[in-house]
DNA sequence: ACCTGAACACCGTTCAAGT
DNA sequence: ACCTGAACACCGTTCAAGT
């Protein structure tokens, strides 16, 4: 029994049913220990939301060496990617603790504080950092931030609209659903590619990033 | 009683203690109700959670007419990141739907059907509409996605690094922070201007669509 | 038929009783 | 001193008993 193994198991529950399906009584179950014995390694659960963040965060790979800022700051925000494809909970759970206004954990502290490093690097002035950490957002910890994901994993709602009466309330959507679909040369699923669009969305800040940089 | 005093009442609780203190025992106990009560407007939790975000979209302004689409995009996002100053717990709540695979609500999908068709007006290819609404992502929503939000209005920390710590461990937040404090010429609180930062961010993506469209 | 109180199965955390 | 079981104050929701 140790911290690490409390915030192990915390993660792996919350990796298999979600955050919601994560009680501090379930945890202790899963370590074959009565409840209470948690609170030796681990002061309440908001702490241990910390932790659990705090050991994703570890996940992400360390900056590449001898790159140029924009490969540097590519590879890292897509191994951050990497790391929330394995633990699509772990948005919601930062989201929260930004909201509970508390401090940022060590590990996140550290993450930050060496991509302000790679930046400054690469020749931006502490202003132009300050922009462009702003501009990064929480893409900077791999968030995708997709409004609706697609509708394939998606339980069959029993009254879901028929197609065309999703035409008729909103076209638009309708419309786009239908060419991507046929881009992909797929009618199953959404037929979009979230990794092409994310780096796509990446490319396009860090292009936008580029040119301030170079005529600011 | 009607479902919509259930959830302006649901909405008034969340903005005072944020959607944690949020119970149905509560809303009910606000609305002078029994708590069984609520469950002929609302069928559960959830749907009553969805329900408080089809609120929310419903307080964003409609599309200005007769505007190009990057006025009408922008003010569009502006008025949505007005209404997620009024009540900051939404991101999470939005979050948490996304990720327990809700289909989004009638509000949102109007919302984005509307915008969609901003893009479409504005000379924007089936293609290029799809990419742009995944490059605007959540920022459609006004998420501001910070990762820390200035530390004025938090509780002092006992244990918070002195300032040479910080220097010592953090350098590069420590020199962007100082920085930052001085060009607004004050120590006190991050010196950090949220909005002005939101709209760098917002007029920098605006920038790289723009270009997409007329060269692409 | 509608409404609602009690009850059920949880939850995080306190605390006193045990070793 | 450490550990832990029971207890406390909650929670969302079911359901049977009341009207």
């Amino acid at each position: 029994m140790s911290r690490g193994r409390v915030l192990a198991a915390a993660v792996a529950l919350a990796d298999e049913g979600g955050v919601d399906a994560l009680s501090m009584r379930k945890i202790a179950q899963a370590l074959g220990v009565v409840p209470m014995a948690l609170y030796k390694h681990v002061a309440n659960k908001n702490e241990l939301l910390d932790g659990m963040i705090d050991a994703l965060v570890g996940e992400i790979d360390p900056p590449v060496a001898d790159a140029d800022w924009r490969t540097a700051v590519r590879g890292r925000v897509l191994s951050a990617r990497r790391m929330l494809l394995r633990h699509p909970w772990a948005p919601e759970v930062i989201e929260s603790r930004i909201k509970a206004r508390t401090a940022p954990t060590p590990a996140v502290m550290e993450y930050l504080d060496s991509m302000i490093g790679i930046f400054r690097a690469g020749g931006f002035s502490l202003d132009l950092t300050h922009h462009a950490m702003h501009v990064m957002g929480s893409r900077l910890l791999g968030f995708s931030q997709e409004l609706f994901s697609d509708s394939a994993g998606r339980a069959p709602d029993p009254d879901a609209l028929s197609p065309e009466e999703m035409a008729a309330r909103y076209p638009h959507i309708t419309a786009l659903a239908m060419a991507v679909a046929h881009d992909r040369d797929s009618v199953v699923g959404s037929g979009c590619d979230d990794q092409f669009e994310f780096e796509f969305a990446l490319d396009l800040t860090l292009d936008g990033l580029e040119r301030l940089l170079r005529a600011p």
